[in-house]
DNA sequence: TGTACATCAGTGAACGCGCGTTCACTGATGTAC
DNA sequence: TGTACATCAGTGAACGCGCGTTCACTGATGTAC
């Protein structure tokens, strides 16, 4: 809790800042390159400070796919309160292909390994945003489908933000063409 | 072309053989444990003959991509020929999600990466495993939403498998228990 | 209020490792005559 | 059928690199008295 900057001895909060250098890593380039060393430098401090902070290599992974499923729960909640009634699915569907477009390496960090049973805390963070969802979407389906609906578009909608991510789609350039995609398919997908 | 086995100094087929040993030590780890080194190391061949064949580790991870599209595409080929009437959507979507849970560590190399413009046949293959399954879904719907309908058909059963694959889903243990999460999934999508 | 001391949060150097890739080379193969 | 030679497909050693992690350390902080 100091209050004065530049060049101290201790930085004050260097877990958070560990978290904000990896995160503005990952915005950069992906997974591959994101290291401890690479961290370390980019929040000015010894290659092994962060050990002070995190165990290893993993747990400071699991702090970044924890906080990625913080941010993708708080933008879902979001989208579900601004979207017009019966347009739920849409705009949610819309609103995660956004993320993942924002975020690349993060989504994938989230979303491309196991969670590790070290780190409860990751699952238990994608739990809550999956959540997050299940108040919004199938609901006026009968009760026995709403369970189905929801996995289903889920995988839908995290389906299309793979394949638009890595360019699978035939379709696909600017936004808005990609705003067009989700709609169509979670229109065409999600007949009420 | 020779005759004789073991030990020989031309090995015959390396280029072959280094895609068969990449294969296998994606069964066996992940993407990140596969290198050239180890690739030749599985090959019994010293660690810088396999660039006779691949120019660099980049071309070798789009051979193995494009051999993934390629069976993947016989397989939903099987799957489509083989399933009842009506069937096609489920049948071809467990196919799809069982090519992806008997090699995740492929799976994730064709998915989880942009196609290189250096390597286009990575991309004429993914195509082509697209195009093996848009004479079986949505067929019957409007010829106009037959498009939203195959990308959302896509989606869907590839966002099942990337969840699945990596326990994202809440539900999904054995592979009954998961064809039934698909069929559900898949049914409650795709109401004809 | 001042001071001794325990604790915390960093530093700096070093470890062993496996990687992709390059170099100069040599053994095997096949073809022209 | 035999042979000279060009070409092909490997070897073996080495390069520089960045990595995760450990070690012994030191400067800063805060608390008990």
């Amino acid at each position: 809790m100091s209050t004065s900057s530049g060049g101290r001895y201790h930085h004050g909060d260097l877990r958070a800042e560990c978290l904000r250098a990896a995160l503005d890593l990952l915005e950069e380039s992906d997974e591959a390159a994101l290291s401890l060393r690479a961290v370390a430098r980019r929040a000015g401090v010894s290659p092994n400070a962060p050990y002070r902070h995190y165990p290893d290599k993993e747990a400071l992974l699991a702090a970044l796919a924890t906080h990625g499923f913080h941010e993708l729960r708080g933008i879902l909640l979001d989208a579900g309160k601004a979207a017009p009634a019966g347009q739920e699915p849409v705009a949610l569907a819309q609103a995660y292909v956004h993320y993942a477009l924002d975020h690349p390496a993060l989504f994938r960090l989230m979303f491309s390994r196991p969670c590790s049973p070290a780190h409860p805390e990751v699952r238990a963070a994608g739990d809550a945003a999956y959540a997050a969802i299940s108040a919004r979407v199938g609901t006026d389906a009968p009760q026995e489908s709403h369970e189905p609906l929801l996995a289903g578009w889920w995988s839908l909608v995290h389906g299309l933000a793979s394949l638009v991510l890595y360019g699978k789609l035939p379709r696909g350039g600017d936004i808005e063409e990609i705003d067009e995609l989700v709609r169509g398919a979670v229109t065409a997908m999600c007949r009420p």
